[in-house]
DNA sequence: AGAACAGTTCGGCCGCGGCCGAAGTGTCGC
DNA sequence: GCGACACTTCGGCCGCGGCCGAACTGTTCT
């Protein structure tokens, strides 16, 4: 009976995701962001020892991978695919009543400008990527030119100070609504708090999702040709 | 906390499909097919009682529909979306090694034409439907016109013998390869053998696919214009 | 009416798995 | 070096849930 192991294989993944904890570690993880395991185990209201039994399974299960880092153990989703499975799952999973206009204008939300830890990510997040792009400030390999150094600064950044932390000043982050790479790393920490800070965009209630305001509108049009 | 009911309700969905048992019966339910209690519980080798509880458990969780028929409890999923969602869930179940060409051409092959329970679905299932249709051999609410009966037995069929079995001569079964209907009922059957005694179309290996010969493509292209 | 059959409910058994705290390993910072 | 910290392993507790057989309801067939 081949069709036996089908099922089973269909068991255990569902098992994965069948528990209160795993569930809200993965939930947690469609940021996209690498998590830390205590991070995790907080967001869960669980002991240490219990999130990192829990991960070691979905890691057994191939949801997520790991990075050692020091005394760190960075989690993310393994794969884009994995996200987009959990999210179809999820829109499933609500309540049977009131599938409505609610849950898809959210996702909508969600899907045209977001955070993504500490960034900006979905269209918003890919059209400045794109912009910056487009006026020589960033190379195809996500490294910030010379003219996108001095850009920048003229927004009161301090390109030596961002550079000397450990983190990559400009790095690619995969984005699962929009299947393509947006700015991460100290660059795009800065553009999100900056933003965020002129106004330019506002948070949604305590979610990730957020909304561009008209000042927005005319300074990201003005600066990076963004309608 | 209203993340928090968000992770319980994909626990609680992933929780369904946990169990071998449930994981087998939907596996079993792709087929499309309604089956009865006491058929699942075979399939997945155990108890009527036990089955018993798992169906319910499945038809709150939303998973399936039942149609109570005399005695006899009729199951099947309870809507196209889920049986997508259960694919894309065994495609990403399976083992974590050979996720390449084979399962996808495999796929491939069952979108094409496959058996649904005892007569055709998949592509070729939804055109044999429309060429029975154009030809004025079925209505659009899926009976059987003079002419059409007149052709059946120009197969070699009994239309009253058929029609002698408390099963449907015709009858519409949803696809979600093709999200459409194609034929099935007593008649859908007598097709699918027929089909097969001609030597039209072969099982391929054990699975639910099937393959067209080539007498099959000229006799399908001369009775019903299928090319 | 009686027998056969499909499905359900209930009680009880059993094992799996999630949870914690305590003790242990490795890393970082002073 | 020492303490602080991130994480892991282990032992033990506990409850949930899957399983069955037995008894029951309701339907169909003769």
């Amino acid at each position: 009976m081949i069709r036996m192991t089908q099922a089973e294989d269909l068991a255990r993944l569902a098992g994965l995701l069948a528990d209160r904890t795993r569930a809200t570690f993965c939930v947690a993880l469609l940021d996209g962001r690498a998590w830390t395991a205590n991070e995790l185990a907080a967001e869960a209201g669980v002991a240490a020892s219990t999130a990192s039994e829990h991960l070691t399974k979905l890691l057994a299960g191939g949801l997520v991978v790991e990075r050692r880092q020091g005394r760190h153990r960075y989690v993310q989703l393994a794969d884009p695919r994995i996200g987009q499975l959990l999210e179809d799952l999820t829109s499933h999973a609500g309540p049977p009543k009131a599938i409505g206009l609610k849950q898809v204008t959210r996702n909508k939300a969600l899907a045209q400008a977001r955070t993504c830890y500490d960034h900006l990510a979905g269209r918003l997040g890919v059209a400045i990527t794109d912009g910056l792009t487009e006026r020589g400030f960033l190379s195809q390999d996500f490294a910030f030119t010379p003219n996108g150094l001095h850009w920048l600064e003229t927004l009161g950044a301090d390109p030596d100070r961002l550079r000397g932390t450990r983190r990559p000043l400009a790095k690619a982050c995969l984005d699962w609504t929009e299947r393509r790479s947006h700015l991460g790393g100290a660059a795009g920490a800065f553009l999100c708090t900056h933003f965020q800070d002129q106004g330019w965009i506002k948070r949604v209630g305590t979610s990730r999702a957020v909304r561009v305001t008209e000042p927005g509108h005319r300074a990201l049009n003005d600066l990076l040709g963004i309608a």
